[in-house]
DNA sequence: CGGCTGATGATCT
DNA sequence: GATCATCAGCCGG
């Protein structure tokens, strides 16, 4: 399974931000770490798109937000609140700055190795929100700016097994643009975060 | 389960 | 010095 992960392709990518989102439902980040592979579905996406006041892009191109302006299948990590880094997809063409942060995940390979960097958590909060998914996988700012559509230490896997269903809702704890309807998350699975009521 | 609070540090103004 | 796309822990129902 893990073992045969088909790596995606730039060129399968949509352009669109908002398509990204939705497309990276059910798709895997691989994360390979000291020769174990570490892998999950992903279950919750939010899309930062252009002229969003929630996007870090918004006012220009910073040293922070470099990766949001690479080409689309990039990572963007940066640290949120001095405590859990936050994986994102770079989107859209060269130059312009959006992405997609990967919400959630549903663990499937290397799993024990995930536990043994989250510590003695509940195996339902492994890779339950944004930060928690990334202490899971060890990834920190040294994975921004990687090519998920390269080989190496975090890429993204395409996933033959059939489409769930979906749904949306506004984005979870922004301070601005908090009203749009980014969020995109597979129904029905217990691994997604936020509250119960923007996920029915 | 829902709601609240403090911790915490990179980044930008 | 202010901001902040979070989390763990604690409390009440």
């Amino acid at each position: 399974m893990a073992l045969r992960s088909r790596r995606l392709k730039r060129a399968e990518l949509p352009a669109d931000t908002v398509e990204l989102a939705r497309f990276l439902l059910g798709k895997l980040v691989v994360r390979e770490l000291g020769g174990e592979r570490l892998s999950g579905r992903i279950v919750e996406t939010e899309a930062y798109i252009q002229g969003d006041a929630a996007c870090h892009a918004f006012r220009g191109e910073t040293r922070r937000n470099a990766s949001l302006f690479l080409e689309r299948g990039h990572a963007y990590v940066y640290l949120a609140y001095g405590t859990s880094y936050m994986l994102n997809v770079s989107s859209e063409g060269p130059g312009v700055g959006a992405g997609v942060l990967v919400r959630a995940l549903e663990p499937r390979a290397g799993i024990a190795r995930m536990q043994a960097l989250r510590g003695d958590v509940r195996p339902l909060d492994l890779t339950r929100g944004p930060g928690r998914l990334a202490q899971a996988l060890a990834i920190d700012l040294r994975l921004d700016g990687v090519d998920l559509c390269a080989p190496g230490e975090l890429w993204l896997a395409a996933n033959d097994e059939p489409a769930r269903r979906s749904g949306e809702s506004t984005r979870i704890g922004l301070t601005k643009d908090a009203e749009r309807v980014l969020r995109f998350y597979e129904r029905g699975s217990p691994w997604v975060s936020g509250p119960r009521r923007l996920s029915p």
